[in-house]
RNA sequence: CGGGGUGUAGCGUAGCCCGGUCAUCGCGCCUGCUUUGGGAGCAGGAGGUCGCAGGUUCGAAUCCUGCCACCCCGACCA
């Protein structure tokens, strides 16, 4: 079962496997690296989904959809993303099996199948849907264009972890075209600030938005914004990004427009995704050892009903009160899961909806029936009360919203104490080893220097903080001046 | 692709060095009874080509050879 999680001595990434299983979220497909999402998993990423998608809609955006194969020749159009992204990619190079003629009743690659040209299975949609607005974009009056799909991709990763890494991953990717820098940095920033909102407000964690260093970009792009969050054991985690490409995909695929004046200018593009890495964020940022800890604005079951009964009559006049409730709250857009399943008993039934996450749980027995009362346990405090039948949809209510709140404000706590400035190297280290979280620190600016401590000590640069305030001082690596400090950690 | 390791029931495992009632135990599953306010107890039961293919031997989960798969460490990474 689960062990403590801060204690640095345990094994994390067995706690976060077993957690995973046991919540009942995913699993390891036989497919190499990929993840099979379970119902229970399926549908707080449809949460998530809903959530985000109101958003982009409230930005302005809409959806479409691009092909999953990208023919080899406009993946390699603009070199920096195609080098990128090289190492990990999957190719379709035949379309046919056949007969192994070797090996009766096994099948073979149809030599005489090869494809003309290799599809890549998209790692990211840059190319096609850049090949594709070629198209559509001839004058300024084309502009903006302001896309979003919802869709899978592969990367071919060397080691893979439910929901944080997988071969094939769910996300949403948006494709904006702008007509000027200013505008299309304006969406890559304001995109940047939809993740933030959206990850503090539904998933409550607290995020720092930042931009990555030229070393950690996006392939392809001028400036990545970011949102990094961090998680319980003291591991940093990126949680979206948002990029400024400039016009590098324009030029790779010639997309100009004639402007206002009637001169010829390449499109500004940017990009922003944010994946079902998000579900192991939000599992690493709030479980503890009894299981899953859900904000209840993402959680499936917000609300777990088990009956306490010994006779055939209380069990009867139990549910009728369960219904009752069910029906009250769902009147109230509140989801509730009564659990009157007679094979498993209660014991069971309450821990079933703990490792699962239920943010609140009632339990009916005839007591209570008797006193015209529940019994309420919350699960991000484990605290137990009783609550009048006549007041417990207001309750309820009100507690939910109370419980997403004090999330958010528990995790942020914890990065507060787990944030911390630093001025000398060695510390700097040490604290790595020890303590954790994010260090910010002072830094040259240099690539050389980011390698280094790289290197030396597996942290690397998570941002460079938007909100922070110039400060000079002098880097911990190199003695070099530096004009703000920028948040080192170690991450997933 | 380098270094290390592991394949035994749905899952997790013992046995392997030292061949011979060894196919072990736990969880889960099925049946029955008793239970039900924090993961039930007892009794009975089902389930395994011991990764695959050869070899050695009277006899192989165990020894040998070759394959295959997976895991961990490194390089890579949302």
């Amino acid at each position: 079962m689960a062990k403590k999680l801060t204690s640095r001595s345990v094994d994390y990434s067995k706690w976060y496997n077993e957690l995973v299983v046991q919540a009942d979220l995913a699993e390891n497909s036989a497919v190499r690296g990929c993840m099979i999402i379970k119902p229970y998993g399926y549908a707080i990423w449809e949460k998530m989904q809903a959530a985000l998608d109101k958003m982009f809609k409230a930005t302005g955006h809409q959806n479409a959809y691009f092909p999953l194969f990208v023919p080899k020749s406009l993946f390699e159009a603009e070199e920096k993303n195609a080098e990128g992204f090289a190492k990990e990619c999957a190719v379709v190079t035949h379309y046919r099996l056949t007969n192994d003629p070797d090996k009766p009743g096994k099948l073979r690659v149809d030599p005489q199948a090869k494809l003309e040209e290799e599809l890549v299975v998209r790692p990211t949609s840059e190319a096609i849907i850049w090949n594709t607005y070629k198209n559509w974009i001839q004058s300024y009056r084309d502009l903006p264009i302001l896309l979003n799909q919802w869709a899978n991709v592969v990367r071919w990763e060397m080691r893979t972890r439910l929901f944080l890494r997988t071969a094939e991953f769910l996300w949403q990717e948006g494709h904006t075209a702008h007509e000027t820098q200013a505008e299309a940095m304006a969406e890559a920033r304001q995109m940047n600030q939809v993740y933030a909102d959206f990850v503090e407000n539904f998933l409550a964690i607290p995020v720092i938005q930042g931009v990555k260093t030229p070393s950690e970009r996006f392939a392809g792009a001028e400036e990545t914004f970011c949102i990094e969050a961090l998680m319980q054991d003291g591991k940093a985690l990126q949680a979206g990004t948002s990029h400024f490409l400039g016009q590098n995909f324009a030029k790779a695929f010639d997309v100009k427009f004639a402007n206002k004046e009637g001169g010829l200018d390449y499109v500004w593009a940017t990009s922003w995704g944010v994946s079902t890495r998000l579900m192991g964020a939000l599992i690493m940022t709030h479980s503890d050892d009894n299981g899953l800890v859900l904000p209840p604005n993402l959680a499936p079951i917000q609300v777990g009903i088990v009956p306490i009964y010994k006779s055939e009559e209380q069990r009867v006049a139990i549910a009728a009160v369960a219904e009752q409730i069910k029906a009250e709250l769902f009147a109230l857009d509140i989801s509730v899961d009564f659990d009157n399943r007679d094979a498993f008993k209660p014991g069971y039934k309450f821990n079933a909806f703990e490792i699962k996450g239920v943010p609140i749980r009632l339990a009916i027995g005839p007591r209570d029936l008797e006193n015209e009362q529940v019994e309420l346990a919350r699960r991000d405090t484990l605290e137990k009360s009783t609550v009048k039948l006549s007041d417990l949809a207001a309750h309820i209510t009100q507690l939910l919203a109370e419980m997403q709140q004090q999330l958010f404000e528990k995790a942020k706590a914890f990065r507060a104490e787990h944030t911390t400035e630093v001025d000398d190297y060695a510390t700097f280290k040490e604290l790595l080893e020890t303590k954790g979280g994010f260090i910010a620190a002072h830094w040259d600016g240099t690539a050389e220097t980011e390698e280094a401590i790289k290197k030396e000590t597996k942290a690397t640069i998570r941002c460079i903080p938007l909100a922070a305030e110039s400060q000079p001082g002098s880097c911990i690596y190199s003695g070099k001046a530096s004009q703000q400090r920028v948040l080192f950690a170690k991450a997933y």
